[in-house]
DNA sequence: TATGAATGAGCCTTCATTCAT
DNA sequence: AATGAATGAAGGCTCATTCAT
């Protein structure tokens, strides 16, 4: 067996393992299924990786391989801080609510989040450090020079939440309000939305919205 | 035995099962150690539940607690809707990030919600819907008449999800803006500023956006 | 709670026992649902009876309330032998094969029979014996006074042996002959062709066979 | 690991098997100690069987160590059909009572009779249907061609019958006629009787049997 | 090197039985 | 006397892992 066809073998085991883990979860998962899925011996598992955790570290640090749009966008000279945030939420929408495979990537992901582990740090630091990064440069045009770092992080939270909500509360959030009005939450609708939302909430004057408000009332 | 152990039996069951589902997940957590932390017997939850499932489900049930400000709140009479929603934010965070409260409430039914079983159902109709009405309710208050179903919906969507951010991606927030950053967060904090930046949005003047934003541009 | 009521009680446990062991065998049948039919407490079983094996036992002996016509039946007088053993094979098949409660009387004691257990021997004297003892009765009649005891059962166990084989063999030969083939044969049928079948052995002239056979060949 | 050896377990499972499974039955057989007398694994069963009723059905087949005596007999040219009645009896006979053979072969096709489960089908198809076969060509040649099926199988069942009397109810008919008489009774014997007591019956003029038993009575 | 036969720990569940009431 | 809640032993089965080849 050549050089190449261990690797074949071993990158087949990785790839099916994160499809696997990605569908029934670490523990539901059997390393006889993901053997079999990746037309290999039962010990391969054992034989290249150690043992089931091993494999399962190696496949959510494979999850990466992400979207470099995200990460690394390359923006058309003179484009608007709006058109970047609009691109920005497009793209991170396609990512999560892509049916085309590989969907596992963003669904062992989600797995680590709800349910972190040995694996999550890597995550984070890879992944999602770079991809935020964007995120708080884009805001760094659209906000005053004077709004504090803490403000930024906020803002930035609120508008990746409403892009995790369709992906992480799906099930929920279908049966709430029915299939049939679900189906017509497509990634265009959801990025329109979401970025009027956050665009107007950035942009609002201030004063306005103090004198909506009024003083806070102690409400407990 | 009085009425009083044998409840008190099962209930401790119920409990008990709650936080070992919740640390462990379904498949991971045993009856045994789930009878074993409760002082019972290993019969016990096939005795009380019929098996390992329905001991899940009423766990899951019983992590409702349901805060009746959520689903049934008491408004004061002539309270505006603005304040309306600082409320419903607050309450909601409140019971999503208390630390009082048994932490594997929230726990195990973000676990239902990433990896969703036959207790999902349930959860739905008996605490997500009536909580989610009453947010319907504020937002018809505070929108247009003329303004459709499903734009009330994504405006929902925005507020409930940036609430639920700060509880599902926790681990993974706090350890990308640093836990001393992440320690300022408290509810008063998060609470101004979801309502804020969600009542600038759903307030700002739509003309002015589109103006903003340009045409749709074709990003890829 | 009346003595009536207790005997009631402990009767209907046996009752329901006998059908409930008959259809499931031992070891299947359970002590819950032998109490849950008799409308009795799950501890009934013990405590009327020591343990589940004593219940079988008494179950076993009350199947023997068996039909008098095989046991002391009451001959028309002057009735000829050979009307007598068709009216007992009529009578054994009837009770073998007639499909309505309580058939679990013959089930049982097959079960007993392929499976013996400590009531088998209280089986054979109670029942076995007098209905034996009926057939040999009817066969003196038939056969010569010279024939010896051993011969007699030989040619009982022949009559025997073809009346049980539809009992004990049913489903196999059912699969056998094929479900319509074997619907025709009802208890008229079978008693007609046993009856005639046997006596013409009984009553053949021993010099013809012999004729027929030919000295006996060593077959191995 | 040698082929032999695990040809061995294997075979040795399903030997041991059926040797506890005509012991006990079925439901009180355990899979753990057929895999110690076995000297194997817990697990050897659900890996070489997949489960313990898989294994029941190989051990039921095993037992068919089909004599082909029965199923294709080799007749010498010119043999008449009365001796080969005389031949199939006596190797049925052989067949059951041998001592010789693990006496779990038969008590196991027994069980199976009693309580049918998934096993009986291929037991008839494999073993039974040629078995009979052989015996329905027989009676072919001694019966008139005039004689309908059912009267065939019928007369079929009455030879069946006659033969697996002795095994199925052998310890009743030990008690009843005492350990003495049935000790007399060797294959020889038995085959004898049987022969005789069948070719008279088969070959009986109907005429004089018609005379003999009368218009049928209504006996009830 | 890579396989697949074989292992044993452990899981969920069932069930006869016990025991306090 | 009679109940039913509670027990613990045991059963079938799964699965990650090992080991001889």
């Amino acid at each position: 067996m050549t050089d190449q066809e261990i690797e074949d073998t071993k990158q087949r085991l990785i790839t099916v393992a994160g499809e696997v883990f990605a569908e029934q979860g670490y523990r539901a998962a059997t390393v006889r299924e993901i053997c079999n899925r990746a037309r290999a011996n039962v010990a391969a598992v054992n034989y290249y990786f150690g043992d089931k955790e091993q494999l399962y570290i190696q496949a959510v640090q494979a999850a990466h391989c992400c979207p470099t749009e995200l990460m690394q966008p390359n923006w058309p000279a003179g484009m608007r801080a709006e058109e970047k945030l609009r691109f920005f939420v497009e793209h991170l929408l396609t990512h999560l609510l892509n049916d085309q495979r590989p969907a596992w990537h963003a669904q062992l992901m989600l797995r680590e989040m709800a349910d972190p582990t040995e694996a999550c740090v890597q995550l984070v630091e890879a992944y999602i450090r770079p991809t935020s990064a964007t995120l708080m440069g884009i805001l760094k045009e659209l906000l005053p020079e004077s709004a504090p770092i803490g403000e930024r992080w906020l803002i930035g939270a609120s508008i990746i939440a409403q892009c995790l909500f369709y992906k992480t509360q799906r099930p929920i959030f279908e049966r709430l309000i029915g299939s049939e009005q679900f189906a017509r939450l497509d990634v265009q609708t959801l990025t329109e939305h979401i970025t009027r939302f956050s665009l107007a909430a950035v942009t609002a004057p201030k004063a306005g919205l103090q004198e909506r408000l009024g003083p806070r009332n102690v409400t407990k």
